[in-house]
DNA sequence: TTGAAAGCGCTAACAA
DNA sequence: TTGTTAGCGCTTTCAA
């Protein structure tokens, strides 16, 4: 038995019109004759009918569809990004084309520019440099990046790392830390701002600061530098991470070490993953909104998409203090 | 300044050949003599040529992309399963196209329609019963399902439910638990196979098990059935959990209440998601290998787009014994 | 090895 | 309100 999607033709032909009145009366283009409307409808009925987004697309340049590349799936802070871009796509009747890089430079510029063909627009979080995506910008679709790209054409919504890192930091030093250290990930743009608002903060109030770098944003490696950083000549009392998920690895590295967290070491970070509520202690981080995050980026695309301007945001970090953090005694 | 992308027309013309030579040469479909082949590549290079995918799409059929629905892409359980597919998905020059379907039933059929016409395959997880999936099956299109749908043309990767039930139940009659309760999630096919599993093995040790039922598998929920089943007549001595996020949930909870865990109650789930490491106490588990199940799911709806058959998989459990579980004193 | 021509399923003027 | 007609950019016979 073959199978036999029925087309738009077929269907004309049922009803005895031409496949330029289905057309429209599928795309609810305008008003029909009852007696019209009434077979054309029927017919699709029994036909089983389905427009070919396809062919239609092929048309119109429009897809129906949005690219959305993330770094890492994995990583909470991403997937609330994808989850809240997710959900605005899906009311405004749009689908998500995923795309998980990896944290690998390298692969953005094949699959992006693959991507940008079968999309109306992208959504772009990158660990590529301002001065090398050029060509991400004259791929010509709509585009909404994260951070904070110098570039006129382009739309972004960003947090306010630097900011956001003075207040732990303050907040670390407020607790009577004198030695705090920043577990960082030098891959990342945001990375600078971080350590930007860290030093900034500590220099205000005379205290040196140590850093660390990360190969990989991931428990795997706050737990592969913790002995480095413990057990090390310059022991902090306090340790600022990347990400919440560099700080659930030190922190569980460092109590197998041997060490009472918060009272040998307070520990902070950034993301506000839901995750960071249950470990033990519990983290306390800086929330930077990942799924308003997500869906603030949609809108933006979609007004882009319709011609209009969404601007750019940014949106303000908050500090949440649980028990990873405790007064020096 | 207009936007003109080079077609295959504009690559003939200025090569001087035929665009179904260019087609051909594209599409590496034989081979050419020197000098048209180093026009033609020459050209390409020139005009910045990149084949139009839908117009290829509309021609053979095939989109190049993978449609993969999930439940609830915050749940790590999920979020596993698509990097794995993703993964593989990339490695084969596919494109994913991802649904949320955010555990509502209501949902799939609509949105996995629309997405049937545009992907060469699907990956879905549902919520629906076996009796209301008929029309995604006629959908005609290389299906892969997560569970155990029992239908001849449907591939599918499952866990053994049942099995891993078993385990963890005999685990915890092992520990000495006399009172054990379920705390699961009825909307899900393998509600039923877990439960019968630790059914089972309790009733082979002439042991009672009181149920309960969440409304979403969360950690909300499991936070909120807390106080209720804490503080009820019947406190269980052990809890087996729906999954990681609800027994998350509910040990924070429990621990909010006063209750030392797991000196008071010990507390298992499934699924192994990374986050489980980090809890207070560390979670006893049932590592369902999502990201193998992701993998494995692609890779059979891979196969059967090519005309074979990659059969089904069931993938087996391993249990995780970490700290919420412990002997009864 | 190369080309001519006929569409894939649909939309978008423009006419009627 | 409805129909005619000309493609969208590409692949694919079939013939040269």
């Amino acid at each position: 038995m073959k199978k036999n999607v029925p087309t738009i033709r077929d269907v004309a032909a049922a009803a005895g019109v031409s496949t330029a009145t289905v057309s429209k009366f599928v795309n609810g283009a305008q008003r029909f004759s009852p007696s019209v409307e009434a077979t054309i409808t029927a017919v699709i009925a029994d036909l089983g009918y389905r427009t070919n987004q396809l062919a239609r697309s092929m048309i119109t340049g429009r897809t129906g569809t949005i690219g959305l590349s993330v770094l890492d799936i994995r990583n909470p802070h991403y997937t609330s990004i994808v989850k809240g871009a997710s959900r605005v796509a899906m009311a405004h009747g749009y689908n998500l084309l995923l795309v998980d890089t990896e944290e690998d430079p390298g692969r953005e510029r094949p699959v992006l520019e693959a991507l940008s063909r079968r999309v109306d627009g992208m959504i772009v979080f990158s660990r590529l440099r301002e001065a090398d995506m050029d060509w991400l910008v004259e791929l010509g679709k709509p585009l909404v990046m994260f951070g904070r790209p110098q570039r006129p054409d382009v739309r972004w919504v960003a947090s306010e790392d630097f900011r956001g890192a003075y207040m732990v930091a303050s907040h670390l030093v407020s607790l009577g830390h004198k030695r705090i250290a920043y577990l960082g990930f030098s891959k990342s743009r945001r990375d600078q701002e971080r350590m930007g608002g860290i030093r900034a903060c500590l220099e205000a109030h005379q205290l040196p600061l140590d850093c660390y770098d990360c190969a990989t944003p991931s428990a795997a490696d706050g737990d592969r530098l913790c002995s480095s950083i413990m057990l090390g000549p310059e022991r902090p009392q306090a340790l600022i991470c990347y990400n919440d998920l560099v700080a659930m690895g030190f922190m569980k590295a460092a109590q197998a070490l041997g060490f009472q967290l918060p009272a040998d070491l307070s520990v902070a970070s950034f993301d506000n993953i839901e995750f960071g509520q249950y470990t033990s202690p519990t983290l306390t981080t800086v929330d930077l909104q990942s799924e308003r995050m997500g869906v603030n980026a949609m809108e933006k695309l979609l007004a882009a998409i319709e011609g209009k301007d969404g601007g750019s945001t940014i949106i303000e970090p908050q500090l949440v203090v649980r028990g990873s953090t405790q007064a020096r005694t």
